[in-house]
DNA sequence: AAATTAAAATGATCTATGTCAATTTTTTTT
DNA sequence: AAAAAAAATTGACATAGATCATTTTAATTT
């Protein structure tokens, strides 16, 4: 009860400062003092495994920062047909909307800390501080690209191709925010990969049992997978 | 030769003051002042019909703004195969990178006049004018859902589906930009559409002689499209 | 306006992936 | 650790859309 750290009186620790994730994320661009006033306008929301953060066409009032955990965007059409937008990690930012509406639903895998923004008191700040409505602009414009890769490989890619692509990206994905590359861990279900990649869950799983058999992959379970061979993974 | 018009000095006409599209485009949020010095960081660059603009993976040195005509934007893989990511228009922005590299190739249809920034020069102008950052964030942004829909168009939809979805969000499209929504003009190939919607050029052939028996569509000529039944279209 | 070339449409057939059904493996609960 | 439930795999078969070939229509060029 009396073993209260004591803090250093020109370093207030905000959850922003001890934020474990924050070299990969876009508020990276603010120093010390901007990042006090920073930490006071976004709060920690936590969720458990298969939890809604929103449903696509709910009025767009918060923006969410990963801190720890996956999400999965997707949009659902009338007759059930789900189509999964994308995979998030630590650092990811999400919520984008049109008209005001988010344009995709929103859920947890596994256990999941966000940092929540209130929209309108992001835009605020954002008129303020510009260096960080810059850095939102710098990766929103990277998420588009990676949409734009992903149009290509739903547009294009045979199965194999998708597979392949799907895991050496996480691959990629991983290294860039520091974990090890490989073994890499699919925190999603099989069919969670389908809707994914535009497939069926049978489809799925026959090409990873391809993959298997032809030693491109090494299931070391059936969410932990190795890539022996990452550079003829790339290839097909 | 001695008919030159007298100037209002007050207001100085710059190719951004007499832009037909500016309303239309990101630049729309810059007052007279601050567009004098915004037409001098950009300049006028003119194509004609299937000209290069810039080359994927080539370095990223130029930002443009379609200000009259249609840009295809395009990937292509290894082995030939190709993927529009989309069909621009007047006052749409594009030289989206990744690594300071180009994200797709750029390619004129029809004639066509752009406005051109250097990268660098555009960068430095936003720090200074945030207005312009944010307006960028918001189009970008915009970008982003438009890409994720597509996501879903080429990852769930069925042939017929993907072409009902393409010719009416041409029409919205148009209907933004202030043209008549209906006919709709459809300014590139049959092959294109294909490879825009991830199908091959004789599904699109057929698929439009399908909505054309079951009175969906209305053949003007094969550039010229009359929507009878918007509502019924976007059903299937 | 005839000739040439390019684009679009249509037909016949093939195939990659979907669908439906059953089995095996893994995870969770009791 | 046994039972139950959920996830993943495998097999048999169906089909949407691809491929290949030909014909028709439209756009350019001479």
């Amino acid at each position: 009860m009396s073993s209260a750290p004591i803090l250093n009186q020109e370093t207030i620790k905000t959850r922003c400062t001890i934020c474990k994730i924050r070299s990969y994320s876009f508020c990276r661009c603010l120093d010390e003092e901007k990042l006090e006033k920073f930490s006071k306008i976004s709060s920690e929301k936590n969720y458990t495994n298969k939890e809604n953060i929103f449903i696509q066409n709910d009025p767009a009032k918060h923006l969410f920062n990963i801190t720890e955990g996956n999400v999965k965007i997707y949009q659902l059409l009338d007759d059930g047909r789900i189509q999964i937008i994308g995979f998030l990690y630590p650092g990811d930012f999400f919520g984008s909307y049109k008209n005001n509406k988010y344009n995709y639903s929103a859920e947890s895998i596994g256990d999941l800390k966000t940092c929540v923004f209130d929209q309108k008191i992001l835009e605020q700040y954002l008129d303020e501080n510009p260096v960080l409505a810059k850095e939102l602009l710098n990766q929103t414009s990277f998420e588009l690209t990676v949409a734009q890769d992903r149009i290509t490989v739903l547009g294009k890619l045979s199965a194999i191709e998708r597979i392949s692509t799907f895991l050496t990206n996480i691959s990629e994905q991983r290294k860039r925010i520091g974990w090890q590359n490989n073994p890499i861990s699919l925190p999603m279900t099989r069919q969670d990969i389908a809707d994914y990649l535009g497939l069926t869950i049978e489809t799925v799983s026959r090409e990873f049992s391809n993959l298997k058999s032809s030693n491109l992959i090494k299931v070391i379970s059936s969410k932990q997978i190795y890539l022996p061979n990452i550079d003829a993974l790339k290839k097909d």
